[in-house]
DNA sequence: AGTAAAACCGACTGATGGTCGGTAATTACC
DNA sequence: GGTAATTACCGACCATCAGTCGGTTTTACT
């Protein structure tokens, strides 16, 4: 019954498992759509007929990276008790994860480069800087933090957060800068939190 | 006697001149060679003989307006008496400078596209970034803040700035999100500060 | 003047994103 | 079950554009 469905389905988790290996190992600009079709069995007209053009090819890639991502994150956050030492712990965790090389590419490289900034900072907030605006409401309402418009606080924070993720990737010891700037994070955040 | 390197200024100055212009209106993927060469009236080939490849003749535009952008926010914050005061006065001259239309094209859409994060943000942080670790370790110094590793803190803050400089190049009534993101910003900085 | 070197020219090439007319598989309808 | 319509797929072809290269003009030096 779903014989069509399913070849399609097939096909297209083809193209994008393709994808995601050639755009995470060589990135967006030396990977051609030649290529994609190639690895993924498939003629280059498959590929248009599945996606309008090669940044929808990488947006959906994105997206995929994206959402498992943050589904790991959820379970490490998860585990933590108190408001802002669950963002602290799911920052590390961000860390670690875009510093591994592929995932890294994807998200933080070719991410804003070929979706733009705007287009890409708006879907990374989507998925990762959600958790931000609500931690920080948490906290305001349980009064760890002074009472402030949330959203420009959020964005500072999720762009100080970012921009430690990418200088990790850049870096030999992945470890230790984690933790690096996983402290100065948590200082930075530390200093918000009001006396009791 | 300097006829040769006076036609060679010129030409360049041309060449930077006619790329900034287009870089900053229709951006950099959105802009050709042949654009570029012909607007700056000179053959394609002047220009591949001035710069070795397209990045090039972008790298050189960005250095141009990172240069110039970063003369003009030190006018400003030489104006402001306090290390965090300055600090706070240059980050919303940089919103402002930024939210205008070419130079945001530049440096923060196409910069980090072009160039690759890695680089961008080493060149960016040479240009701005440099400021906050400076400003950081003096106030350290005077007891303003809490003694700690500036790299880690310093580039945190400077995440944070470019971010929300970014969130105000997006909108519509620049001056108030410009205002806002300030505040937040400036909020972020003195929860540093220590009680005297 | 004569020669060397540097600046400049612009037709050409190679690579690649995207198109399009056609074929094969699947589904809908009688 | 046959046939028409729809959907998936194919791969040769096209347009664009970064970059090349042999040739020409302008400048520098003797």
């Amino acid at each position: 019954m779903a014989k069509q469905a399913e070849r399609r389905a097939a096909t297209s988790e083809a193209i994008l498992t393709a994808a995601q290996r050639l755009f995470g190992t060589h990135g967006f600009a030396a990977t051609t759509m030649d290529d994609i079709a190639e690895s993924a069995s498939v003629a280059k007209g498959a590929v248009y007929h599945h996606f309008k053009t090669k940044e929808a090819v990488f947006a959906a890639v994105f997206d995929q990276v994206s959402r498992d991502l943050v589904a790991e994150i959820d379970r490490t956050a998860r585990a933590e008790k108190d408001v802002l030492a669950a963002l602290i712990a799911g920052t590390q965790h961000y860390f670690a994860a875009t510093a591994k090389g592929p995932i890294g590419q994807i998200i933080l490289r070719d991410g804003p480069a070929v979706l733009g900034w705007e287009r890409w900072r708006e879907i990374d907030a989507q998925h990762f800087g959600g958790k931000i605006p609500r931690a920080l409401s948490a906290a305001m309402e349980a009064g760890l933090i002074a009472r402030q418009p949330v959203e420009p606080l959020a964005r500072l924070l999720l762009g100080a957060v970012t921009e430690a993720a990418v200088a990790c990737a850049g870096r030999a010891d992945i470890a230790r800068a984690g933790a690096e700037y996983a402290r100065a994070f948590k200082s930075l955040v530390e200093a918000l939190r009001l006396p009791t």
